[in-house]
DNA sequence: TCGATGTGAGAGCAGTGCTCTCTGTCGAGA
DNA sequence: TCTCGACAGAGAGCACTGCTCTCACATCGA
């Protein structure tokens, strides 16, 4: 049956509430986000949101998911099957430091330290996990094209579980272990790479931020194989 | 002249708030740190507190930079000069890597998300600096003990700064853009590998995050050279 | 000894998340 | 068509926060 009015307006309603706290999140940041300020922006009384989100805790939930998702929809735009395997690595990562420099505060929301007493339910896990797919298919595809150089088979079995298996690009010969923990590990070197520049942990040490991105993604590009 | 009695008494009690308050820290994080329950731990006013620290903010601060320095002495402790450079360097991301799993929160406060309306002041940049000095240090050294295999001489002027190259071993010959960019990215990806690590981003795609941990390090060692 | 300085306490302000109660409205079933 | 129950919003209130101000007291140097 179709929505009913009251579930429109309800429906309508939870959308206005997420983006006014998306608009306090970026001017902000998310240990300041008020839920009173988000009622005022809104004309309601702060008493009324808790007819929305149980509390600020979900409202934060909503928009950890929806940031993982526009971050993982912003990676898998910028991927284009046709390109060489190395082109679609920095392509995806640049896509993701511009979303991340777009968003700074949504990043720090979900890279940044996690919020105290506060533990991201399963819910965020299929959202979070998006980037990571759209890295893995780049190299599941160079795998399968033959485009990944033999390694030596080197075999620590073990290191990587069976989830990050299937989500690096599934089972191929040309995918061992050791090409592997370098994906997890250049995977997790790009965020420490993004975390240091949004963070300003880089300070004064990197004069060209652009350039040096593409040097340092070129740098794990290589170091994967692509 | 000596300190006097008042002077005395005063360093113990600030003293003694840092330390409450870095119990505190451990306890419930950095964003969930309360002046008020500071006071209440020591039996005193809220009010007194602001006798030795104009702010929250400035409380913040000390425990930022008591945190640098003790990360940064954990780092320097574990360097043998002695050692091969590739053990050294392993040692020092361990050493790093054992303190930030004893003080998750701290690590958090140092390296997370930055704290909304709220600038590290420029007394935190030296206690920032020392593990980036223990690393460069490890790279000075090899380099100068001819361990670095010679480079293509690659230059990309620019991209990093004179400071940093002052870090990062100082000048010669075998330290060629191309290393210190890879030293650079490396010293990220260490941190970017912990965060995910405390901040639970590697959910289960890690079995054994001591065995992990140490290949990744092995994985950058490789790539900078030693 | 006396005045300046440092110190702590208490009250109070504006803000927070959250709960409870009260009122009004809307819509589906009798 | 009327009624009753589910739902939505408002307001007051609780316990908490960082921070400021004033007032009383202790200490210490001239």
């Amino acid at each position: 049956m179709p929505p009913t009015a009251r579930e429109r307006v309800r429906a309508e309603l939870t959308a206005e509430i997420t983006a006014a706290a998306r608009r306090q999140l970026a001017e902000v940041g998310a240990a300041a986000l008020s839920l009173r300020a988000v009622a005022r922006e809104l004309g309601m009384a702060s008493s009324a949101l808790y007819r929305y989100f149980p509390s600020r805790d979900d409202l934060l939930t909503r928009l950890i998911i929806d940031g993982y998702d526009a971050l993982g929809a912003a990676a898998e735009a910028a991927d284009d099957p046709a390109a060489p395997p190395r082109e679609r690595w920095l392509a995806v990562c640049r896509a993701v430091r511009a979303w991340a420099r777009e968003h700074p505060h949504e990043y720090a929301l979900l890279y940044g330290s996690p919020v105290p007493g506060y533990a991201a339910p399963r819910d965020t896990v299929p959202a979070a996990s998006r980037v990571g797919v759209a890295l893995g298919r780049v190299l599941g595809d160079a795998a399968r094209a033959g485009a990944l150089p033999d390694t030596d088979g080197e075999r620590d079995p073990g290191l990587v579980s069976e989830e990050a298996v299937a989500v690096l690009g599934g089972e191929h010969p040309a995918l061992d272990e050791a090409v592997r923990v370098r994906a997890l590990l250049a995977w997790s070197a790009l965020y420490g790479t993004l975390s240091f520049e949004l963070f300003g942990h880089f300070a004064g040490s990197v004069q060209d931020a652009d350039r040096y991105f593409d040097r340092a993604m070129g740098e794990l590009a290589g170091l994967i194989g692509l």
